[in-house]
DNA sequence: GCATACATACCGACCGGTATGTATAATTGA
DNA sequence: TCAATTATACATACCGGTCGGTATGTATGC
């Protein structure tokens, strides 16, 4: 592993790539030191309890997703619809990689631990909304080009297209099957295009 | 607790109620003896251990749901695209009651245990095909009535509907709140009319 | 000399599973 | 027909392992 990483940081790559293969409850400590190379009392220096870790995997994990997306191709297109089609059609070519591209922690954490850790459900809450807000960036300047009068509640479109991604691969995994999740993107980019009436480009 | 009831029907109920708040790794089996009104001698003698319950409350629970759709108003429409249209209707409908209608044992086993329980996943995928294939059935037969020359992947609708409704509950309970899924579903509805450009009877 | 950053050792609770006991119902056989 | 036998349907008690968490020791840098 990388030597000059921060413990702190190697806990969290460790416990999110854990959990991101077995969840929250089925990762135990131990085994999240034992992949980070330290011991429990390391573990509990930078960690009061297992749901203080819940919350700063979940905050991690949204921190990688929005600097990865963030240097995606998908960004540097100048039209904003497009950017949110890009988006879709980046999130389908990643799933089709051979790691854990086809997960995501977010959905993972917020099925298995929203009834259980309120704590770790509001931090997966916000890293949802502010998902949602940056999907909303774009809708709301594609909607201000291309459908300059019309009605269209963009946050409400954002939160649709990403319990529909999430939803996908929930049905993705149930079926080991990422056609599930491919076919399922092609119906939503669908959706979009015909809220926007526009082709493709 | 009704005394009429079959011991093994029991121990399904309470397993099933317990997993759909807590999840099935937080639900221990003594839980689910006191919540049954036994003890573990007598769960021991109908599940040989807690994977073989977890397949048979996914069965269980995919039972009551077919059972309880096929004697729901939305069964009764004559027209099969209605009858898709009306039971997402029925889903918000029975979203909005106090208790958990909404939850979706699937989902919460599809994202919990997939990974970790490939006897559970395999049946729950099973579950999610049945569904599929409910969906499928009634789409089929829209296609033929209002799209008979067109093409129409019924199947990937049906996983569609599917995965966006098991998506947009696991966003609402993200977020605990039911609109979320209210919103969504009105946005599913609008894309399957689209689909058959028709408007709703 | 004092805080930081870990390591070592251990505790107590919980939980899945087993071993065993027992009351009752079903089956068998003379 | 009815005692003898057996299978069923549970209850009781307990074991072994795991896991979250704590208490404490120690090396290093400031």
């Amino acid at each position: 592993m990388d030597e000059n990483l921060k413990t702190k940081t190697k806990i969290l790559d460790a416990a999110q790539s854990l959990m991101l293969r077995q969840g929250f409850g089925t990762t135990s400590i131990e085994d999240i030191c034992i992949a980070a190379g330290i011991t429990k009392g390391g573990f509990f220096h930078y960690f009061k309890n297992k749901e203080d870790l819940g919350k700063a995997v979940t905050r991690h994990y949204w921190r990688n997703m929005q600097t990865v997306w963030d240097d995606a191709p998908f960004r540097k297109h100048a039209d904003p619809l497009a950017r949110v089609l890009k988006f879709i059609d980046y999130s389908v070519s990643a799933s089709k990689g051979p790691g854990l591209e086809q997960r995501c922690l977010l959905g993972n954490f917020a099925q298995e631990l929203s009834d259980t850790h309120p704590g770790i459900r509001s931090e997966n809450s916000a890293c949802f909304a502010e998902w949602s807000e940056y999907l909303k960036m774009d809708l709301d300047a594609a909607k201000k080009k291309y459908l300059s009068k019309k009605a269209l509640d963009t946050k409400g479109l954002a939160d649709y297209v990403i319990a529909t991604m999430e939803g996908s691969l929930l049905l993705a995994k149930a079926h080991q099957d990422k056609n599930v999740y491919i076919k399922n993107l092609k119906h939503l980019t669908r959706y979009v295009e015909s809220i926007f009436k526009k082709k493709r480009p």
